[in-house]
RNA sequence: UGCCCGAUAGUAUAAUGGUAGUACGACAGAUUUUGGUUCUGUUUGUCUUGGUUCGAAUCCAGGUCGGGCAACCA
C-alpha cells in the first residue's frame, strides 16, 4: 500500500508525460518503444540508462519494446557485439518483444528510396566527399546545389539501380535527398541517403554494396515496426526535422522522436570510441575489465542489475547536460549489497597474534551470515591460539580515538573473545614480528559475563585454519572528474593505481565454498565477488566497492 | 557570429502561476560485537535584467553562460 502510494506520488519525467498524453488523448492504444544499439562495441552504463527508459516505459504503460540492431555500417559492426548486447539487456532483466535488425529492412528501404526518386525528392550525386562538404556551405552561409541535382527521374532510377548492381566503386556516387540547401539546419542540406561500400555485412553478407545512412534507416525502421516513441539522445535533436520529413514524404507510419540527455559519470569516459581505445591500447584488459563503465564490466565487478536499475531511476531523465557523481552509483550498489551479501572474515595484510593464555587446540565460534537478514542464518568459524589480524589494526603509539589494538589496549575479536595486547615482539629491524595477547575467557560472544566494554571490534582468521585467495582491488579509472573535458588527451588522466592485486590473503574456511552467484562482504573491507579467473586451486575475488570508511576519511584529512 | 537545445544547493532531480522539496555528498550527534548498517540534525539553490500578475523557478522579452549541428559514423 505504501509503495503504491509512493508510485503514484512520484512525479513523471517529461517523456512519461508525453506518453500519458498520447494514451489519454487516444492517439495511442499501446505504446511501442525500441532499443536500437549499433553492434560496434559493448554496452556501457549510459546505454543502461536508455535501456531502462525504453523498456521501463513499455513496462510501466503496458506496452512493448523491440531490440533493434542498427547495423547499417558493415565496416564497424560485428556479430560478437550482437551477442554481448543481448546478454547485457537480459542481465538487466529486460525481455524484448522482437529482435530486429535494420538490415532486415534493406530491401524495403531500397524501395523507399526509389519512391523518393520517383517523387523527384532524391538524386544520384557523383561529387566527391570534399565537394559535397564544400557545397553544403557553413552554418552561417547557405549551401549550393550542384548540376547532378538536375538529373531526370529516369536517369536517377537507372543510376541508383546501377549503384545497387555494383557498377561503381566505393565513394563514386551517393544518393541524396533533395530537401533544402539553404536550410539553417545543416541536416536538411540534401543529406546523403545511400553510400557505396563493397563490404561484407555481418548478416546480409555480400548481398549489398550500397548501405543506407542512419537518417535513411532509423526513422524508417521505427515506422516499419510501428514504434510510437522513438527515444534517443540529444545530439539527434537537429535530425528530427529530417526524421519527420522522410516519414511524411514516404507517407508511412508516423513514429515520433524524443530526445533526452545522455548519462555522464565522474571519473570515467562514456563513449564507445574512447572505451575501444582503452581496450585496444591495453589500458585495461578487456571490455569486461571491472574498471570499465561497461555493463559487462560492472557485472564482472559485482554490481547487481537491481543496483543499476535503482541508479537509473534515481538519476532521472532530462534534457540538460549532466555529470553524475560516482558516489551515487556506489550508494546504490552498497545499499543492495548490504542487504544480500554474506559476511566473511578475510585478512588482507596479516599480522600474527599469539594468544598466550589460550590452552585449547581450537574451538568453533558462531557468526551471523548477514545481520541485515536473519533468514541467512549462521556459520561456524574456527578459533585458535594463533590468529591473523590486519597490520593496520595495531599501532605501537596510537593517536587518541584509535579503537584498535595497541600495547595494553583491549579489543573484541568479532564473534569470539576480547583480547588484550601484552607485548609487541619485534624483528631485528624494529618492525613488528607478532603480538602477544591474552584473552578474557568469560568474554565469549553470546555469553559474555566479563562486563568489559571495548570500543573496537576486529576481524581475524585462525592461522592454521585459514584458506587463501587472490584479491583484486579496483579504484576509479581516471584521476580527474571529467577526463573528456580536460585540456589534454583523456588517456593522460588515467589513474595508475586503478588496480591493486593482492596475491595472497587469508580467509576463514567458509569462504572455500564461494560461488559465482554469491556476493560477499569481507568484514570491514568491502564487498567482493568471485572472478571468472578463479580455478579449482585458486580463488580470485574482485572488490566491487569498499565499505564507507569514516575512520580512513578522517585520517586522510590530517 | 546562422539555427537548435538547455540553465533550481557541491552533484542530480521535483515543484506544471500559490509555503522551493527529495536523494547523493559534506558536516555534527545517537545507536552499534563491522569506525559498516540504522536513526536524528545541520549546511548550501531558482543564471541575469526587465515585463505580465494580487502572486513568477514556472508566462513574455533582452542578455549571459553551457551544449549541439557543416562524417559517404550512429
Amino acid at each position: 500500500m505504501e509503495e503504491i502510494k509512493n508510485e503514484e506520488e512520484k512525479s513523471l519525467n517529461f517523456i512519461e508525460e508525453i506518453v500519458e498524453e498520447g494514451l489519454h488523448s487516444g492517439k495511442h492504444q499501446k505504446i511501442l518503444t525500441r532499443f536500437p544499439p549499433e553492434p560496434n562495441g559493448y554496452l556501457h552504463i549510459g546505454h543502461a540508462k536508455s535501456i531502462c527508459l525504453n523498456f521501463g516505459l513499455a513496462k510501466k504503460y503496458n506496452g512493448k519494446t523491440n531490440l533493434r540492431f542498427d547495423d547499417t555500417n558493415p565496416v564497424t559492426e560485428e556479430t560478437e557485439y550482437v551477442g554481448s548486447i543481448k546478454e547485457d539487456v537480459r542481465w538487466l532483466g529486460f525481455e524484448w518483444a522482437n529482435e530486429f535488425y535494420a538490415s532486415d529492412y534493406f530491401e524495403q528501404l531500397y524501395e523507399f528510396a526509389v519512391k523518393l526518386i520517383k517523387k523527384g525528392l532524391a538524386y544520384v550525386d557523383d561529387s566527391t566527399g570534399d565537394e559535397i562538404a564544400a557545397q553544403k556551405g557553413a552554418p552561417t552561409e547557405p549551401g549550393m546545389r550542384n548540376k547532378y541535382a538536375e538529373r531526370s527521374i529516369e536517369e536517377n532510377l537507372l543510376l541508383f539501380a546501377d549503384m545497387r548492381a555494383g557498377k561503381y566503386a566505393d565513394g563514386e556516387k551517393v544518393l541524396r535527398a533533395k530537401v533544402d540547401m539553404a536550410s539553417p539546419n545543416m541536416q536538411l542540406r540534401d543529406p546523403i541517403m545511400y553510400r557505396i561500400k563493397h563490404a561484407h555485412h555481418h548478416r546480409t553478407g555480400d548481398k549489398w554494396c550500397i548501405y543506407p545512412m542512419y537518417d535513411f534507416a532509423h526513422g524508417q525502421s521505427d515506422s516499419i515496426e510501428n514504434i510510437t516513441h522513438s527515444i534517443c539522445t540529444l545530439e539527434f535533436v537537429a535530425h528530427r526535422p529530417l526524421y519527420n520529413w522522410f516519414i511524411e514524404q514516404l507517407e508511412i507510419f508516423p513514429s515520433k522522436q524524443y530526445e533526452f540527455a545522455r548519462l555522464n559519470l565522474t571519473y570515467t569516459v562514456m563513449s564507445k570510441r574512447k572505451l575501444l581505445q582503452l581496450v585496444n591500447e591495453k589500458y585495461v584488459n578487456s571490455w569486461d575489465d571491472p574498471r570499465m563503465p561497461t555493463i559487462s564490466g560492472y557485472r564482472r565487478r559485482g554490481y547487481t542489475p537491481e543496483s543499476i536499475l535503482k541508479f537509473a531511476d534515481k538519476i532521472g531523465v532530462q534534457k540538460r547536460e549532466n555529470l553524475i557523481d560516482l558516489s551515487l552509483l556506489e550508494f546504490c550498489i552498497r545499499e543492495h549489497l548490504n542487504k544480500i551479501a554474506l559476511r566473511r572474515m578475510v585478512v588482507l595484510d596479516p599480522l600474527k597474534v599469539v594468544i598466550t593464555n589460550y590452552k585449547k587446540d581450537s574451538e568453533l565460534v558462531r557468526s551471523e551470515d548477514n545481520p541485515e537478514d536473519e533468514n541467512t542464518g549462521y556459520r561456524e568459524i574456527p578459533f585458535s591460539a594463533e590468529i591473523y589480524i590486519e597490520k593496520e589494526d595495531f599501532m605501537e603509539n596510537p593517536p587518541k580515538k584509535f579503537f584498535r589494538l595497541a600495547p595494553g589496549q583491549k579489543v573484541r575479536l568479532k564473534s569470539a573473545y576480547i583480547i588484550q595486547c601484552d607485548e609487541a615482539v619485534k624483528n631485528a629491524d624494529g618492525s613488528i614480528a607478532e603480538l602477544r595477547c591474552s584473552y578474557i575467557p568469560e568474554s565469549k560472544s553470546g555469553s559474555d559475563t566479563s562486563g568489559i566494554k571495548v570500543q573496537g571490534t576486529l576481524h581475524w582468521v585462525s592461522v592454521k585454519h585459514a584458506v587463501t585467495a587472490e584479491l583484486r582491488l579496483y579504484d576509479r579509472l581516471f584521476r580527474v572528474e571529467d577526463p573528456s573535458n580536460e585540456e589534454n588527451d583523456f588517456k593522460e588522466y588515467i589513474n595508475p593505481d586503478s588496480l591493486q592485486v593482492i596475491k595472497t590473503v587469508y580467509a576463514e574456511p567458509a569462504l572455500k565454498k564461494a560461488g559465482f552467484d554469491e556476493r560477499y562482504q569481507f568484514l570491514r573491507k568491502g564487498y567482493f565477488c568471485l572472478d571468472k579467473d578463479s580455478s579449482k586451486d585458486k580463488m580470485v575475488f574482485n572488490r566491487t566497492v569498499t565499505l564507507k570508511d569514516t575512520w580512513a576519511k578522517e585520517q586522510k584529512k590530517k
